[in-house]
DNA sequence: CCATTAAAGGATT
DNA sequence: AATCCTTTAATGG
């Protein structure tokens, strides 16, 4: 058991604006746990038991249709709430949470969402705005899956991820995981060889700097042309 | 424009 | 050595 101190919560967007106190009664409902890399979270169709936060590292989160096809639909960062069936009215957890990298954890029993959220509005709050800002991404991806062209589906989520989860070093914004091609085509709804094939290509422009399971994004700005073109 | 198939080389375990 | 990841090219919808 590590002693965990509630200013690690006070700053992740879960969290804000709560007092002391309540970040102190909401830890002592919890227990940290680390989940290696590549393990599973939870899986789809399991009863929910807990609700999390992701305290250090990277998820993915999957879908797997019938026929064993693979669709990333979003990856959760640090700081970020996941497994959050009993706020959506459902008790078992829609798809599968797989840590991207090592990571460690929050998590919450679900029987204790009601008093939580009754004891915390502010977090119900937080929760719920949450909630409805990964539904608005939802539905962009979906006008985006629909009416873009892959190499702009890729661009944009070579874009987003820098954006949610990039790290600066001397070469540029560096994706904080490690992310394959393939990765990348189950998120833009395309094969590995086409994601091959763009960043190849973006690579020698200079634009992006790619190596196995590294993307690196040197000239954000000619992605956001990319990704934005008419034609 | 993009998916599929095939082939081959480098990286990782 | 076996497996995974990436690249490249050819073909066809």
């Amino acid at each position: 058991m590590s002693r965990l101190d509630a200013s690690l919560l006070a700053d992740l967007p879960p969290f804000s604006g709560m007092s002391r106190d309540a970040l102190d009664d909401m830890l002592a409902r919890a227990v940290s746990f680390r989940s290696a890399k590549d393990t599973y979270v939870f899986r789809e169709g399991e009863e929910a038991h807990s609700f999390f936060l992701l305290l250090d590292g990277y998820v993915r989160v999957v879908k797997v249709t019938p026929e064993g096809e693979q669709v990333i639909v979003r990856y959760i960062a640090t700081g970020e709430l996941l497994g959050i069936a009993k706020a959506i009215g459902r008790d078992s957890y829609p798809a599968n949470a797989v840590a991207a990298v090592d990571c460690v954890l929050l998590a919450w029993p679900s029987n204790t969402w009601d008093a939580i959220v009754a004891a915390h509005p502010g977090f119900a709050t937080n929760t719920y705005s949450m909630v409805g800002s990964r539904l608005v991404g939802t539905q962009d991806r979906v006008v985006e899956l629909a009416t873009e062209r892959v190499e702009q589906r890729v661009a944009n989520a070579i874009l987003s991820l820098a954006r949610e989860t990039g790290r600066k070093t001397d070469e540029g914004i560096l994706i904080d995981f490690p992310i394959s091609r393939q990765d990348i085509s189950e998120m833009t709804g395309t094969t590995l060889h086409t994601v091959s094939r763009l960043l190849s290509g973006w690579d020698s422009k200079g634009w992006i700097k790619g190596g196995r399971q590294k993307i690196t994004l040197v000239e954000g700005h000619k992605l956001m042309m990319v990704a934005s073109a008419r034609d």
